[in-house]
DNA sequence: ATAAACTTTCAATAATTTTTGAAAGTTAAA
DNA sequence: TTTAACTTTCAAAAATTATTGAAAGTTTAT
């Protein structure tokens, strides 16, 4: 396969993959177009590579630093603002789950936490079900938690080396 | 909190999670809603409580049927169907990470795999750059999905214990 | 066979999410 | 300053995704 083509097949791979978990496909596919570009882009060029708009650019730009995942660059004597994106995957694998946990798994903790303090009757089976439920999800969400902190002090080969040691 | 209000709340919190992971909103709060009830329920209940036309009550309980998170149940003597969801989480996480496994991992390590075949020229930055992306996430990928198979396999509390074991 | 009870389908509609692009805003050189 | 280069905003439009509901389909009892 062509270069040329197996960049296109990235992007659009990694923006597919993007869309099934919830984040918007041509965020993915920006993030996808820096990752594999050896030079810093401006907006224009990501403009051009992906057939996106300027408004669109610019909105995806910030959304990704928000993200952690990519900075601005400047460079001397121009006025075009660069943008590039950490090569690092370790990085980038924390960056997404800092981010997922704080705004996603944080407040469903926070809710599973107010919920398990509902109290009833435990002969009453509609009470009994939902405490066990949620007692349970609970638990899963705290172990979740416990492992993507973890995660996120870790180094790579640490980790998996820990991980897939007791798997072996 | 009272029950009636902590119901809605799991089911509601259950759906707004369900839509940050790319999981229809309706298809969540339904199987929410049978994860905290204790007997099987028909299709008309489950419209009633979450306020849902016929057709969508039907294509989401197929759909929840095909991810593996409820079944049918037929009492004797009885036209309807009634549905209820398996309450065991770890099944259920078991379930959902086979699923998008299949769906989404699988093809995804299928592309990365074929683009880490693409040749060219060592001296070209575009190409080291994007084959070292490449790579790079290739082996991220290959050790999530060693993961994942250990999971499907394992027993929740060696699981874990495992885990959270190791880093204490 | 017929009817009643129940389930499934799917074209039309609604809701949500994403994208556009032109105008407004900002910054830095002349 | 003024101008030109560049960035940001946001209302409107487009694209996508989800939902409805009535009609068609199926199954079981009589």
């Amino acid at each position: 396969m062509e270069l040329a083509a197996a960049k296109l097949k990235f992007i659009e791979a990694w923006g597919k993959l993007g869309s099934e978990w919830g984040i918007n496909r041509t965020m993915a596919q920006v993030h996808a177009l820096l990752l594999i570009s050896p030079e810093a882009l401006t907006t224009e060029e990501i403009m051009d590579a992906l057939s996106i708009s300027r408004g669109n650019a610019n909105m995806t730009l910030r959304d990704l630093i928000g993200w952690g995942l990519i900075e601005k660059q400047h460079k001397a004597g121009e006025r075009k603002e660069y943008f590039f994106a950490d090569k690092d995957v370790w990085n980038i694998a924390r960056q997404v789950a800092k981010e997922r946990k704080k705004r996603e798994l944080d407040p469903v903790l926070k809710v599973l936490n107010e919920l398990s303090t509902v109290v009833g009757d435990e002969k009453n089976p509609e009470y009994k079900t939902f405490k066990k439920s949620v007692n349970d999800i609970n638990k899963l969400a705290v172990n979740v938690d416990k492992t993507l902190e973890t995660m996120l002090k870790a180094e790579e080969s640490w980790f998996w080396g820990s991980i897939l040691k007791v798997f072996k």
